[in-house]
DNA sequence: AGAGAAAAATAATGTACATTAAGAAATTAC
DNA sequence: GTAATTTCTTAATGTACATTATTTTTCTCT
């Protein structure tokens, strides 16, 4: 079943009944996209909030500089979305990209509005799904204050393995905050500690 | 009347009759602190959330080489706490202070789980206070990440004006990532070219 | 009000990281 | 399947910030 994936991904918090899974679903669209195609651009209304059920993105920003920096890697079984711009319908501040062929599940602004109408235990859902991100979000700002490249990358490594070998070292560096040359340089002196 | 702050607060997002009122409060205690005396320390259960009243207080942690990181800070009408401790009945990682002599009405984990059983609205209002503190702090974590510690500055100066003067440099600084030497440093260069 | 403590300013030196540039290796595309 | 593009490595130089130390200013306490 198409569908099998996010439901169980909710049933984590919350149980719903047929009537309300099949009602749910209804809510959302499927989207297939290809590698380095946009779900999302800067300055863009998001319309949308995204669930991956396939293949890998990136949520990213460009600062005034042209540096790129990497908010989240979003792979199956996550949310992603550009947050701020969904909620408010104001122009979006991130880039949201393919890095693989990938498959989401989208829900339109507007459907987001009546979930909550209609099966109000979503508020629930949404209530501990943002509080668990919150935890996330809160450590990785106090760790990108504290922590130098190396324990950032370090950090990233223990708690994302598959990753490592899944997105490019550039994208890497763009998401623990450093260039692509210096983090080349950390990796070659890592290695040279193991030895 | 001693609750009108947090029932206001609450009122932003849901709606509550007089019985709702009544009960919510009655599973809130009055809490007085003295400037530089705890709430919490790290490697204690956090028993309670807090919202502040009265006052001004800092949520920080230590980090392996001794310094100081100001996660944020908390003043009349914000809500705070060690929200992964408080969740999970986990050891805490943070510390929170009163940097003045602060009014807190605090909740504890068994009437928070109380109360989202007796008033499922509350979902609602966590749902929506939790998803505008997310949006915060992915932009603080971007911003921690891409910004100079200059910028990094003037965002604060901007966004909580009237916490320039309330608080110390020294905790400013331990907010936005310096040393209180640098701080002072940059607050002198963006002095002088102002002239 | 005056002593002691904490915060802030200033300055010298050190270091983690950025920038620039060039070549090698890997991926992508026709 | 080879050219073109992108990623990765290496190295030289530059800069934003830390560290340490000293002095001055402000706050705290009795």
């Amino acid at each position: 079943m198409k569908h099998q994936l996010i439901l169980k991904n909710i049933s984590r918090f919350i149980t719903l009944n047929q009537k309300e899974q099949d009602l749910y679903i209804s809510l959302l669209t499927e989207k297939k996209i290809k590698k380095k195609d946009f779900l999302l651009r800067k300055g863009e209304i998001a319309r949308y909030d995204y669930f991956i059920s396939k293949g890998c993105l990136k949520i990213y920003n460009i600062d005034h500089k042209g540096s790129e920096h990497i908010t989240m890697f979003a792979v199956e079984n996550w949310w992603s979305g550009d947050m701020a711009s969904f909620i408010t319908q104001q122009p979006a501040t991130y880039f949201i990209q393919a890095l693989e062929d990938s498959e989401v599940l989208q829900i339109s602004k507007e459907n987001f509005d009546l979930l909550f109408e209609k099966i109000p235990k979503f508020e629930r859902f949404y209530r501990i799904l943002y509080q668990r991100s919150l935890v996330t979000y809160i450590q990785r700002s106090d760790q990108n204050i504290s922590l130098s490249a190396e324990d950032r990358y370090l950090n990233f490594v223990k708690k994302y393995p598959s990753l490592v070998n899944r997105v490019s070292q550039k994208n890497i560096a763009a998401y623990i905050g450093v260039t692509a040359e210096f983090l080349s340089l950390l990796r070659k002196k890592i290695a040279e500690n193991l030895n």
